[in-house]
DNA sequence: TTGCACACTTATTAGTAAATAAGTAATTTA
DNA sequence: TAAATTACTTATTTACTAATAAGTGTGCAA
């Protein structure tokens, strides 16, 4: 099943936002890798936020499919396999889309705020409903409540992806073990 | 004491650089609102990268000043007025300089970079200093050591003036009040 | 009073940006 | 098999970008 050049775009192009961010590529770094045109960019995606909207879109499918995945597994694995997704993404040299997004808020179009509003929201209460069962259970302990406790970790471990950027790797592996040692008993 | 132009460069600059992403603004968004031709700005600061160099000392300074006007202030509430100083930042809109910064890295020269970090490595090492001392006078309660903890904090406070623009105002508090109180005895 | 640094403006350039109109070749559908 | 649709390319436009060269007026210093 080969990836369709429209599927190819929005990949490189999510590259492209989390490396540098949403104003700092071009349509011609696109188009250039991937040996067409310019023009054939814009035949896919109209507009630049067009392509920021698909790029939305295609993190809420992905996360919709890690989280069926993720359905049968205990609370602490779900936590773990969450926690380590974020490790590859430090490594690849990216940042998390949520935060790449919310620092270029103020250049995107409504229709693109709505798109990144709802994959937030599936992300914070993935997690809460994942603490909520982890403190039901008795894996984890917390003095918070569930959306806090996840607001928590979402902003510590997305931070951290843009953190280590500037301090180094090393401090990456100790926030990420920290969270992970703060909430399981 | 009237503000320099420079001065009223660095403030604009550093203003448009965390509403909108370094970029996201350009030389005629600063000249416009101070009334001067884009080559007046070229004459204070050659390139854009001068002008980012110039907000990260800048932010150096303030640090420099905001620490020595703590000093004498116990860890508690040297740790509130931090706080708080988020918060403000939230309230106007903006994002914190070391996300803003970090997002846009791969489109910063390295003496741009290497003032960041400076500056970074500042703030982590008052915040640890603070916790120690919380820790020493048993003001505080971690199971983490005092970096870990200034990173987690760092890291949950400065997403947090990200995470807001997405999911609105009152997960904000929800964080700033979660983290003392998770901290303070 | 001369000259020189300072803080600009005027004017321009070379490059890049997103976007679009019009054309083409291959495939699909009716 | 004719017509329409798909997935592009060619070519161009408009707008903006950072950056620079050259000039201007003001004030201070020798």
């Amino acid at each position: 099943m080969s990836t369709s050049t429209r599927e190819k775009i929005i990949q490189l192009g999510d590259d492209l936002l989390r490396k540098q961010g949403f104003n700092a590529f071009s349509y011609a770094d696109i188009s250039k890798p991937l040996h067409i045109k310019n023009a054939a960019v814009h035949y896919h995606f109209p507009s630049k936020q067009d392509l920021a909207v698909a790029i939305a879109l295609w993190h809420k499918d992905n996360f919709d499919r890690f989280s069926q995945k993720m359905a049968n597994k205990e609370p602490k694995d779900r936590l773990k396999t969450f926690l380590n997704f974020y490790h590859s993404i430090h490594l690849s040299e990216k940042v998390d889309i949520i935060g790449a997004f919310a620092t270029d808020w103020h250049s995107l179009e409504p229709k693109v705020q709505t798109e990144v509003q709802e994959f937030t929201e599936l992300v914070i209460n993935w997690l809460s409903e994942l603490i909520q069962e982890g403190l039901d259970v008795g894996q984890f302990r917390t003095t918070q409540n569930a959306r806090t406790t996840a607001l928590r970790i979402l902003s510590s471990i997305f931070a951290s992806t843009q953190l280590v950027r500037i301090t180094g790797d090393h401090d990456f592996t100790r926030v990420k073990n920290s969270i992970l040692e703060e909430l399981i008993n």
